[in-house]
DNA sequence: TGATACGATGTCAACGCTCACACTAGGGTG
DNA sequence: CACCCTAGTGTGAGCGTTGACATCGTATCA
């Protein structure tokens, strides 16, 4: 398979130094604005630089220095607004450092999504910011570990050595929709979650139980396997409510879940929210439009994503935290026409 | 600003060829699946690798093939889940074949997203997908003729020399729009659309008045500043109808700005679709939950995605077309609720 | 048995860039 | 005036990899 040379004719540092009548450290040193350059040199060197249109090779500069001014990004599925939104967040960050994102869906038949990570190694990004997902807590451990840069995980609030964590206070937003569903008089609240995320599940689960065990309510959970879009949360949700013992509310793991239950309701004949509550996690603002619009727990997607951004930035300054580190973010619940 | 060593440890190629005992150009063959390497060799090779966790480094690699596996992709805002589907569907077409994505945001500030375009290039991207949204036919023709690889744009059918474009035919959509619309009686339509998109939105704006003009239909136009989301369609549509001619149908420039419209509609108590109809473009997935269900025009974006992707493979392969290349995709229109 | 071929491997240079160091010229110091 | 210092510039090496070529040993043939 031949292929036509790529990038052919971009000129090189060595042109630029050619056209100007210096060495090519000279060019160099004008480019990373480095302070022993006398000013006529400088003028003339960018003038070269605009005349042929010069744009240093940041993989050529990578190679030397190591540091690519990369960072990866990955997550399972970015037509998800939480990780759409949290990656545009970090779009913003990185723009404002001259940083650039290789964006990565995390495959779950590449070895949980382990196999691209690697991959994406090999691309040299300085940091790596991904939601673990299926990744447990050890395997983000192993892979902080031998993958040579700093590593941020959003979505789970773990202590794994050398990796920040940045997540929302689980137990408070689960006390947020609990009391709200109990204060409305709903006794049988339904979870609505999926088995693929076992710890963000497990995070979300244990709190959200915990928090309907001080109430009077019932809980249940409902699974289904693949990644939650609403058609999964309508498929689950409507299995749910006709084999679950007469739920008066659902709480699904996310807002798009939530969405495939409010859908689901509609097919049953089930009015929301006085048949059924119906509350999501996330705060995407397609909620604000659904029929009713979404009770949701908002969470601060471009917050948590500069976060995530800074951290990064801050590890490469600084070295990781060895004992890891957690950064808890504060819901919020936003009462709308569901529930 | 001292930083620490980022990717501190990676075994090199070297490493691998002492641990196996041979030349690193072995190892280079074994990993490049050269045929000329004798079983036993590749077997020793293929253990060192394991051992040491060898991974080849891209950039390297990249540096002397003069091919990264890297594709560019720019848009305006990840966050429109047009934008992001299209940018889901051309991540799996890159997973299969190997190739990674380096995602971008335009900005508007930066010479109109060129200056972002023109870093993207030094990161050695093999080809660039990008929306061309405030960018011109030249701005394009300017870019791809100085880039020095293959650049597909989408969502504007437009005869560029060397770039492929990939667009939705705008015409047929128009004419389904507007056949729809009369034919529930709507006799004055507004058009919704945001006037920093002039080239895009000229496209879908002709083919609409021309539609408009078969029929008996009047057709006005409102311009509003600032990406379309939701809430700036709601501004937009708000003005517009307060001060509009009675318009009794809006068409919006996308799904985003039309759901901007449901709300206007609700905020000035007027019934869609009795008194207004409202129709978007591009088929988002959320369309289907509002109140009530959008009705809109889709636009097959993992298709397009794909042939996005397709197209910059076979420029490699084949060269651009010199006098560009139009790949146009029908449009559907998907009647729901709101008109 | 010697010439030939070829499979398997190694060596060298290069990709575009920056780091460490060396060098030059001019100005200040004693 | 010899000395050193410093601003400004150039040189060599190397980042990790691969392409082109050279080399080596062994099997094949006349």
């Amino acid at each position: 398979m031949k292929r036509m040379p790529v990038r052919a004719g971009r000129p090189t540092i060595i042109d630029v130094a050619t056209e100007a009548g210096v060495s090519r450290q000279t060019v160099s040193r004008v480019v990373t604005n480095h302070p022993r350059v006398a000013p006529a040199t400088r003028v003339r060197v960018e003038k070269a630089i605009a005349t042929l249109g010069y744009r240093p090779n940041r993989m050529a500069r990578a190679l030397v220095t190591q540091t690519s001014l990369t960072f990866g990004f990955a997550a399972i599925d970015m037509r998800d607004p939480h990780f759409g939104d949290t990656c545009f967040g970090m779009q913003v960050a990185a723009r404002e450092h001259g940083y650039y994102l290789v964006v990565t869906e995390l495959d779950f038949d590449d070895d949980r999504g382990l196999g691209t990570l690697e991959t994406l190694l090999t691309l040299g990004v300085d940091g790596v910011a991904l939601f673990p997902s299926i990744l447990s807590d050890s395997d983000i451990e192993q892979f902080a570990a031998s993958c040579g840069c700093p590593v941020v995980m959003i979505g789970r609030a773990s202590k794994v050595p050398n990796v920040v964590s940045i997540a929302m206070d689980e137990n408070a937003a689960a006390e947020l929709v609990v009391d709200h569903l109990v204060e409305r008089g709903k006794k049988r609240i339904g979870i609505l979650m999926n088995e693929i995320f076992p710890e963000v599940v497990h995070q979300r689960y244990v709190a959200l139980r915990e928090a309907i065990s001080n109430g009077t309510a019932v809980a249940t959970a409902a699974v289904e396997a693949g990644y939650p879009r609403i058609a999964q949360g309508r498929i689950a949700a409507t299995t749910f409510l006709q084999r679950g013992p007469d739920l008066d509310a659902l709480i699904g793991f996310n807002d798009t879940m939530a969405m495939g239950a409010l859908l689901a309701c509609d097919d049953l004949g089930l009015r929301v929210p006085q048949d059924v509550a119906i509350v999501g996690y996330d705060g995407i603002p397609f909620g604000a439009l659904t029929n009713p619009p979404l009770t949701t727990i908002v969470q601060d997607s471009i917050g948590m994503a500069d976060a995530a951004f800074r951290s990064l930035l801050s590890c490469l300054e600084h070295g990781p935290p060895p004992e890891g580190k957690v950064l808890l973010w504060e819901p919020e619940l936003l009462i709308r026409g569901s529930s």
